[in-house]
Order: C-alpha cells, then structure tokens, then sequence
DNA sequence: ATTTTAAACTAACAATCGTTAGTTTTGTTA
DNA sequence: TAACAAAACTAACGATTGTTAGTTTAAAAT
C-alpha cells in the first residue's frame, strides 16, 4: 500500500498515541477517534495496525542506519565520529520524537520479518559503535575502559533524550548538543 | 489482602512477563500459564491485574525513595551522594531487575491513587538528586552545565542499566559500579 | 451531467480480555 | 475420622479487541 498523504497522518496520530500509552494500550477505535472517524474507515489506508507500528519504527531505524555509514570510513577520528553520533542522536530527537519513543518502547511488538529487519538494524548500528570505541581506545583518545559498559553509557542517555526533550522544547537542538557532548564525553566533575 | 507467599510467587512471575512483553501485552491467562495453574485461580490471592502491577513498581519506588533520604543529610560532600546514589541503583537492578524493569516500562498503567504516589516519589527523588548537582556546582565539585541535562544524563543510564545487566547478569556488582562511577563522573574521554 | 474513485459509513464477526460465581480437590487441624 | 480452610477447578459474563463485508457519501475526472 502506497504512503498516501492520509495515510501519513494516520501513522504520525498513531505514533503521537503509542508514545503516550504504548502500542497495546491503544486500540484502533482510539486512533480513529483522535482523527474523527470510525475504525474501519482506518483501512481504506492501511492494511493492519501491525503496518504502522512497522512504518513508524522502520523508519526511524533506517535513518539511524543510514547515518552511522556515512560516519563509519576512517576520514575522522573517534571522538569526532562520536561527536556525530551525538548530533544525529539530537536530530532524530527533535525531529522524529514520537517515532523514536516507539521505537524504545514498542519495537518487540513488531512481527516476524519486521522484528527481524528491526533488529539486524540495531545489533549492526551498536556493532559499529563499538567499533568507533574501541578504535578510540587504541588511539588513546578514549579511557581504556569497558567496552561494552562505555557502549551503554552513551546509546542509554541517546536513546532515551526523547524524555527530556518533550517536556522541554523550547530548548535548542544546539544548546542540547554542546550540553550532551560535555556530559556524555567528558563526564560532570571538574 | 495480606502478602502470602502464593502471592509473592504471582507477583514475582507477573514481573518477569510484564518485563519482556510490557504490562498490557500479559493477559492473565498468560500468567496464570507460567504459573501453571487457570486464570480464575489467580483470584484466591490477588485481587486484580492492577494490584500486582502497583505491588511491582511501588515496592521498588520506594526503595529508591529510602535510599535517597538517607544520603540527603549534609554529612557527605555531593560527589560522595552521587557515588552512593549509583551504587544503590545498581544494587537494585541487580536485586530486582524485573521490577526495576517494570517500573520503567509500565508506570504510567497505574491507576489513580497508586499513580499518584508514584508519581510524588519520583518527583521527590529527581528534585533530590536536583539539589545535589546544584550543591555540587555551588561548591566548585561539578562542572557549571545545564543541572536539567546533567540530572538526566545521570538518570537516564541508571534507570536503564537494567537492560544492560539482562543481558550480562555474569558482571559483578562491584566491577559495574567502578566502571559506570568513570563513565558518568568523569567521562570517557582520555 | 455522468462516471469513476477515494474515503467515509453501519453492522457485525470471532477472538480475547479481566473478572465473578459456584464447585471440587487438596492438605491441615480438631 | 470428621471438619475446616486453602487453593485449585469449570463455566460463564459483559466488554473490548482487530478486522471484514457491504453500503453510502463526497470529490474528481470524463
């Protein structure tokens, strides 16, 4: 099914829901409601709500995808490539918010080819991430820490900043980049 | 109803499924099945599905809420309160990570009075932690940043540690809180 | 003005939900 | 052994779930 223009805001409506309630909290009598029709009006557009949770988080996967290979070639150095990571993290953030709470919180909802493309996704973004890391350690600019711990640390306060960032949106997405390179790379004590 | 060990069982099971599959996607059939017996039986201990959610996280949120009284008082410098704060949220996902788990994920299913005091524990807890990075700037121990961001930064990777832990449950206690105690404090920048 | 297409509608389905009522089984105490 | 309590059971309820079929309305194209 073509991504029509209705189509789009059923799935953006559908994303502003699942983000306050979770995708099985909210049912297609709910989604219709919040666009004024019935819920069977819904599949004029889609085929299944199982389609737009695949829709939202794919999306957002894809584009997280799509940015760590362009960071990936060994052009920068290490903290410039994590530098990046950060900054795509805000984008995303700012620009996607309801999009990238499903994806934390609704992706093992998705179904069979979907979970799988999902999850190819990740396991490869967090690998390369790695990767960015531990070549930072050879390199001596990063602490020759525990990889995987170090991993954590950054994607955990990455991928959650959707929470602070809706109850604060007024803040620019240069302030928060600057605060969370500070933070996230160079720690809090003085 | 009083807590009887059947019920701590119900409880502890609830936990582990609410954990994996979110609080709305358990039916109490399911539950009922991991705990080998039929559904209709759950209710000679418990007396519904929303009270062994509110059992779940208002246990663990007051846990939090003990421990973040007791490392108020002004005896010990704020990086020493921050340092006890980790360590006790490491120690309680590793205690309980699946209600830890489950608080993060489902918190906002409690209904009315159980919401609410949930709620005002959390709130209790952030501006605690609030005052103690705003002590730590005042007296020069932490770095001048934005204290919203660096409260977040901090929390964000303690409350979700849980799902690094489910996946490295071999990791000792000690060694994560000196690796996460760099990693937040000081950065992972060499 | 007529036909076609897009997008809404009403009505209903089979399945599943949390929960209750009433009954039987199991294990302990008198 | 009889009585009692705890904890399981079967059967069913009303409500809600995602979804389908068939129909009507509104807008666009001929």
């Amino acid at each position: 099914m073509k991504l029509t223009r209705r189509k789009l805001e059923i799935v953006s409506t559908a994303a502003k829901l699942f983000r306050k309630k979770g995708y099985n909290s909210v049912s297609m009598r709910d989604l219709a409601q919040a666009l004024d029709i019935k819920a069977a009006s819904l599949y004029n557009h889609i085929s299944s709500k199982q389609e737009i949770l695949a829709i939202i988080i794919l999306e957002v996967a894809e584009n997280f995808t799509e940015h760590i290979n362009t960071v990936f070639p060994e052009s920068i150095n290490s903290v410039e490539k994590l530098e990046s990571v950060i900054e795509n993290h805000i984008q995303i953030t700012v620009e996607k918010t309801d999009a990238l709470a499903c994806l934390n919180n609704d992706w093992m909802h998705l179904e069979q080819s979907d979970l799988e493309s999902y999850l190819i996704m990740r396991n490869a973004y967090e690998a390369k991430m790695r990767n960015i890391i531990e070549q930072g350690i050879q390199q001596k600019q990063l602490q020759d820490r525990n990889v995987d711990l170090v991993l954590f640390s950054l994607l955990s306060t990455l991928r959650t900043l959707h929470l602070w960032y809706s109850k604060n949106k007024e803040t620019s997405p240069q302030l928060m980049f600057e605060e969370m390179k500070q933070n996230l790379l160079h720690g809090i004590i003085r």
